[in-house]
RNA sequence: GCGGUAGUGGUGAAGUGGUUAACACACUGGUUUGUGGAUCCAGCAUGCGAGGGUUCGAUCCCCUUCUACCGCCCCA
């Protein structure tokens, strides 16, 4: 009989040290550069009740109607994983009443953590992955939209990717979309059964949808549908037109598409998306999408607050920096390696290893009881700066050496100096090798 | 949820229905009774994702299942 093996549940992914700090890299920009912008971190639970995700997605979404991981709990509650952050965000402003006159608006927030979707995994897409969001409530000023869009090639800027394309539209107002969408239909429905299949059914369900459906069947009549921006209600024409005013002002540079729409129901207004124009993602090419939305507040029992975010998905913004060859922070490597060499210095290299990382220094040694030679080949595996040796006879006269691993010069010192003084040590040494 | 491809050691991989599953890298030890990136030597898969089946015999044939990857839906 096999043992039995043990794998990672699908479309999960363990993250190892060689990675972690890569993704300790991006989330530490994350925090600094949001936090310029005034925004801070809000922590939310990985769950939420089922409701918290159907009542924002809409019911009829395909995030709530196959995707949501959920289950029962023990005590027969209905419980979902997170699948997005914003549904959990809305729900702690109103529960916590940060719409009260003592916050200021609006009121901005970024988190960063793990989601979760019940679907095939593929390419830039997992069952648990991470994004890191914001959302910014009680204002609906252009500027606010423009600000976070901004923030958002800021931060990718930051971390030195290229071939970035901003994509924004807009989706009116309630009334706007309700005309739009009147109008779409009409002018879809003649040409039903020419339709691919997958448009024939989004139709009636969401017919902006058949707009950016990949299907050349639906692509011919795509070029010549009405636009949502024929069907803008004044002030959503207003917001729009500032909205690109205000990033022309900053010099993004941005693309309208018209046909750019959301998966969930409550985006109104702006929405955006930042993907790498480089086909090095294919089809997960979106690394940023956000918007502004409305009634959500309201939705979980909070007065009437508009509100915009955007989410980044971590997983692909590290594939896209790789593809780019943007350079993943490297471990620094060792200060210190001490080598031991007889089971009678044990005790000394215990008490060696901690007095170098006293001092601050990143030590290690060996704990097998290998020949020096292997020892060293650690070391220099460790890429370590510099290494301690003790062995019968230092241990006799209470001295050890000290070797440069970049010059080869070695020295010898009292291990009361070393304990003491190690920095001056190194230093010294150091003018030596010059 | 639908369709396609694949699954051999720490890694990259070769291989065949039948005694010891190539080769390379990595690793460990030795060559140097205690000093690193070189050379040479040696060691390193009781097993070929898992579970069944066919067969005298299967890593290689069949079925199921799991997982990964790709496309669709959708999305980060």
């Amino acid at each position: 009989m096999a043992k039995p093996t043990f794998q990672k549940p699908k479309g999960t992914a363990d993250l190892l040290p060689e990675q972690t700090a890569q993704w300790q890299h991006i989330e530490s920009i994350a925090r600094l550069l949001f936090g310029d912008y005034n925004f801070r971190e809000i922590r939310t639970p990985l769950f939420e009740n089922f409701d918290v995700f159907s009542r924002s997605a809409g019911d009829t979404s395909d995030v709530v109607t196959k995707e949501m991981y959920d289950f029962h709990d023990k005590g027969n509650r209905h419980i979902a994983l997170r699948p997005e952050g914003t549904a959990g965000v809305v729900r702690a402003y109103v529960e916590n009443k940060l719409y009260g006159p003592e916050f200021d608006k609006p009121y901005k927030a970024f988190y960063i953590g793990p989601m979760f979707r019940y679907e095939r995994p593929q390419a830039g897409r997992f069952r648990q992955f991470h994004q890191i969001g914001v959302e910014a409530f009680g204002a609906t000023a252009p500027a606010l939209d423009v600000e976070i869009i901004a923030m958002a090639v800021d931060f990718f800027q930051t971390l030195g990717l290229k071939n970035l394309k901003v994509a924004i539209n807009t989706l009116g107002d309630q009334a706007s979309r309700e005309a739009y969408r009147k109008a779409l239909i009409a002018y879809l429905k003649p040409h039903f059964d020419e339709l691919s299949p997958d448009s024939q059914a989004r139709l009636e369900k969401n017919p902006l949808r058949v707009l950016d459906s990949k299907d050349p069947r639906d692509q011919v009549f795509v070029e010549d549908a009405p636009s949502i921006l024929d069907f803008l209600s004044d002030d959503s024409s207003q917001h729009w037109q500032t909205v690109q005013e205000l990033l022309t002002a900053l010099d993004i540079t941005f693309e309208v598409d018209s046909t750019m729409v959301r998966g969930l129901d409550y985006y109104n207004d702006t929405i955006f998306e930042i993907m790498t124009v480089d086909d090095s993602l294919k089809g997960a090419a979106t690394i940023a999408g956000g918007g502004r939305y409305s009634g959500l507040v309201a939705e979980f029992g909070g007065p009437e607050t508009p509100g915009v975010g955007f989410g980044i998905g971590v997983e692909r913004l590290i594939s896209l920096l790789a593809a780019q060859g943007v350079a993943p922070v490297k471990d620094d490597g060792l200060d210190f390696y001490v080598v031991n060499i007889g089971t009678s210095t044990n005790v000394v290299a215990t008490q060696i290893v901690q007095a170098i990382r006293s001092f601050g220094y990143v030590a290690e040694r060996d704990y097998l009881g290998r020949s020096a030679k292997s020892q060293f080949k650690s070391a220099d595996r460790h890429h370590s700066r510099y290494v301690v040796t003790v062995g019968e006879t230092e241990l006799a006269n209470h001295v050890a050496n000290i070797k440069n691993m970049a010059t080869g010069m070695q020295q010898t010192v009292k291990l009361a100096d070393l304990y003491t003084d190690l920095p001056t040590i190194i230093d010294s040494q150091g003018d030596e090798a010059q």
